[in-house]
RNA sequence: CGGAGUGUAGCUCAGCCCGGUAGAGCACUUGCUUCGGGAGCAAGGGGUCGUGGGUUCGAAUCCCGCCACUCCGACCA
């Protein structure tokens, strides 16, 4: 439970227009963030916790697959980087000097540190399929940062490899967390809204996937494969034989009835093939005792954006709106009280309230207005909201109202507790 | 990497073109009133106008340099 007196943010009824995305003007009003600079974001104790239930479920969903957590640095050495040849090929790549001018840089992805780190531990194909992922933040020198936290210069990823002796193996663990991915984005609550999309599969494999959610405020257009949750990313629809090979019954031109759709890159998965293990020599002994190259493949999704993502889909003119999953707090309980005495009132209920396990946040301020409450409690989007006042409490009711609803209604604290456990 | 802007009170901004003692709203402090959808009135505190130079009797305002920041576009394994 956390009182909203003790909260050290407040929110603000106007921010600077120079940071006009729609997720960094309602987060930064809810003070769920704050700019530093563009493209680089504190989450304040709101956002923080919504940033960690988002990582949360994916951590749940890469567990579920059989993946291993770890934490790696984000500071690396550039031996690492010129072992794959990517020192001077990735243009977002943060080069720094450290002690002794040595060169180093942070990671904007992470194969070449869990490439060698893996494979310290494997040496036959007993040992193989293996998955590792980390929830960190990233670094990327963007050319130009923009959108709130849908491109940062700093963000959360979860980045996940998995290591396999063929390709066929790739191919049945890539399955699995395509899956898995469709999971965090159903819990997420943005899952009826997000399309598996066919990418081009850069220099690594033929194809890869981004997982990308429809909203108009979005960056990419891609193209819905009619009566599918699938859809063709720019780079390849006009590439016949691409589509002919990704669309059962594809015929010539048919694309061009696709629906164009705006929408939010909200995870990309590839197979790396053996890109990196051959570059840093990362093999295994196969049943006749030959060594082979190890088969990977990576698995992003940024928490991060995925938040902003959020906001971008589901907010309204009134403020921000959570799923139950993400939101910081599930029930918003709003006490109208006139001086610090009338709060005991409020307390039985609000400890009752938690006891059943409800997380609530509590507007316990003295001194500020209904209006300003519930304007409040509009902009930081719990998805449920309880009002305590001198009528309710009249009645032995407290009154209810879902944050999507125009509205509410009054009920018993064990009514609502039904509801809210319903 | 192109293009366009901005820097004035804690925050959001006006003032600059046309030089003459620094402004508004929000926030904050005090008092009175108000009290279920961002209350009202009154009083008050708060700014070397990004920075260095120049022009001028006089510069937030005009000129030159510097610094910092941002937006739009390109780019985005």
């Amino acid at each position: 439970m956390l009182r909203l007196s003790q909260l050290y943010t407040r929110t603000r009824k106007e921010v600077s227009e120079a940071d006009p995305s729609r997720n960094a003007q309602l987060l930064t009003k809810a003070g769920f963030v704050s700019r530093l600079m563009a493209g680089a974001y504190t989450f304040q104790p709101l956002g923080l916790r919504v940033l960690h239930k988002i990582e949360q479920i994916i951590r749940e969903e890469m567990d579920a697959v059989g993946a291993n957590e770890v934490l790696m640095p984000a500071l690396q050495p550039r031996d690492v980087w010129d072992a794959t040849g990517r020192w001077d090929n990735v243009d977002v790549l943060f080069k720094l000097k450290g002690a002794g001018d040595r060169d180093l840089c942070l990671g904007p992805t992470h194969e070449e540190v869990v490439t060698p780190l893996v494979t310290q531990y494997i040496h036959s194909y007993r040992d193989l399929p293996q998955a590792v992922y980390q929830i960190q933040t990233k670094f990327r020198n963007e050319a130009r940062a923009k959108s709130g936290l849908l491109r940062g210069r700093e963000f959360r990823m979860k980045d996940m490899y998995s290591f396999h002796a063929t390709l066929s193996d790739l191919d049945v663990f890539y399955e699995r967390a395509t899956t898995a991915y469709h999971r965090v984005y159903e819990r997420l609550g943005i899952g009826d809204r997000t399309l598996l999309t066919y990418a081009s599969g850069g220099m690594f494999s033929k194809y890869s996937h981004e997982f990308q959610t429809l909203t108009e405020y979005g960056e990419d257009t891609v193209y819905r494969i009619p009566g599918t949750k699938a859809a063709i990313n720019k780079e390849i629809i006009g590439d016949q034989d691409a589509l002919a090979g990704i669309i059962p019954g594809y015929k010539p031109g048919m694309e061009k009835e696709f629906e164009e759709v705006r929408a939010i890159e909200v995870g990309n998965i590839f197979k790396l093939s053996t890109r990196f293990s051959d570059a840093i020599g990362a093999k295994y002994m196969d049943e006749q005792g030959k060594p082979q190259s190890i088969f990977m493949g990576c698995y992003g999704i940024g928490p991060s954006r995925i938040l902003g993502t959020i906001v971008e889909v589901l907010a309204d003119d009134k403020g921000l709106i959570w799923p139950e999953a993400v939101a910081p707090y599930r029930l918003h309980v709003v006490s109208l009280v006139r001086e610090a005495a009338e709060l005991a009132a409020s307390e039985p209920i609000v400890k009752q309230l938690q006891a059943a396990g409800l997380e609530v946040l509590w507007d316990d301020r003295v001194g500020f207005s209904a209006g300003e409450k519930f304007k409040d409690a509009d902009l930081i989007g719990c998805p449920h909201r309880i009002v305590i006042s001198a009528k309710t409490l009249a009645a032995g009711q407290v009154e209810y109202k879902a944050r999507q609803d125009e509205t509410a209604e009054m009920l018993t604290v064990e009514a609502l507790l039904g509801r809210l456990s319903a």
